[in-house]
DNA sequence: GCTAAAAGTTAGGCTGTACTAACTAGTTGA
DNA sequence: TCAACTAGTTAGTACAGCCTAACTTTTAGC
């Protein structure tokens, strides 16, 4: 019990197939790192639905397959390896979301599910294919920016609805996209990606916040408007730089 | 030692999703037994290249959970239950396999390989919206029968071209699907689904078989030819009854 | 009908991924 | 500064699927 044991060794990142849950693990550290950031053991156990002592234990792992590096009590970050197989699979996901929607007609509530399953069976080519087919969207279609082939991706951070300054028109870019039931309520009240709203008014203490969208008026709650994020109107949505 | 015991025991055949390895079994349990025969151990665990006493433990747990009648030391066979949930992989394979082919252009010989893992991935409801988007087909790309969203198949028998008559027309209706480099060889070749063909000549001892594609004549080996499956010409390919 | 080969099974192990329970390290507030 | 809480870890277990080695049953040839 001295110096900090480092568990990053000198495998070399082997370019075989990850399994689906080290797929997801990499997929959750680096959605909660932000991309560069570290993950808490919880963290990662809370998105992944997982007891954190499992989680101690796939971490331990993947350090040893050199995808990410773990300082004992101090959370993980991912390697540049990690880094690029959890924009992979990221590519994917988004990828196979957008085509499903746009290709298949899928409900947008309902993409983020089947892409779920999907995005660890389908190979890098079959995804590139899907990507050609519908025009080589830069969004999925809760508006998260989708990595390009060679693993840059749009890492603009966006306001969310709950933090917004009120009376200044904004441009809805992105939604989360997990839960169907929320995207279906937000699809009814036309809070989607590309939607130009101007919040009118914020209650303190938890309370709604009201804005408008076209020439509606609607009030909902801090929690949902958290998972709305906003762009200036000036200058289009997306975009943005790469990598 | 005495009366033979039977391992089919009285669970509800759950509709719970089955894992990737359990449909693979019971795709080759049922492709082997063409539907309703038996099974040998041994031939199962060669189509799935696995150990026979890997599927002797896995052989008991699906007969455990009702999908399949298993007699020790006698080989084994899908119970009805068994032979709904092979059909609906098979039908989510093919189905896959013909989207594949035809909306996003996957070469022939590739579309069996990403099949293989998507089937396991893909919902029936996606799998049906591929099915109306290309037209609801009632073959895959290699000719092979689509089952229906409700379990029927069409199971007519074909006469490979290795036990043809000859001097007979005949149209090809089904070919291998396994084989990459097999089915690029017979697509070189024109012998693919729907081409008439005219055994012309065939020698003894395994010698070649020498055939009329179109108007080019063409010789291949025994092998090759028990791959593909002829249909009489009058009244049509496919079709057929239902299952 | 017996015996040798073939087919199939059991025993015992291994890996990956999860779990619970019990412990330890780090943090925070009086 | 230390107690109490929170976060994280280890230990031990389980289960699905796979393996090899050794054994048993069935089958086929004489």
């Amino acid at each position: 019990m001295s110096a900090a044991r480092e568990h990053v060794t000198t495998k070399p990142a082997s370019a075989e197939a990850l399994t689906a849950p080290v797929e997801d693990y990499l997929k959750a550290i680096y959605t909660i790192g932000k991309g560069t950031g570290a993950a808490a053991t919880n963290e990662i156990a809370q998105r992944l639905a997982l007891a954190p002592a499992s989680v101690s234990g796939m971490v331990r792992r993947l350090a040893d397959q050199g995808l990410l590096a773990y300082e004992r009590y101090h959370g993980v970050k991912l390697t540049e390896s990690g880094r690029r197989a959890a924009l992979r699979t990221l590519r994917r996901h988004r990828v196979i979301e957008a085509y499903l929607a746009q290709a298949l007609g899928y409900p947008w509530d309902r993409v983020h599910e089947e892409a779920e399953r999907l995005e660890h069976a389908a190979s890098d080519q079959l995804v590139d294919r899907m990507a050609v087919a519908i025009g080589e969207p830069k969004v999925d279609p809760h508006g998260a920016p989708i990595p390009t082939r060679d693993g840059a991706v749009d890492e603009t951070e966006y306001t969310s609805l709950a933090e917004l300054a009120i009376g200044v028109p904004r441009l809805v870019v992105r939604v989360a996209d997990e839960d169907p039931a929320m995207l279906r309520y937000l699809a009814e009240l036309s809070v989607v990606p590309g939607k130009r709203i101007i919040v009118k008014a914020r209650e303190p203490y938890g309370g709604p916040i009201t804005l408008a969208v076209g020439r509606q008026e609607i009030s909902i709650g801090p929690a949902l408007a958290a998972h709305v994020l906003t762009a200036p109107v000036t200058g289009k949505a997306s975009g943005g730089r790469r990598g």
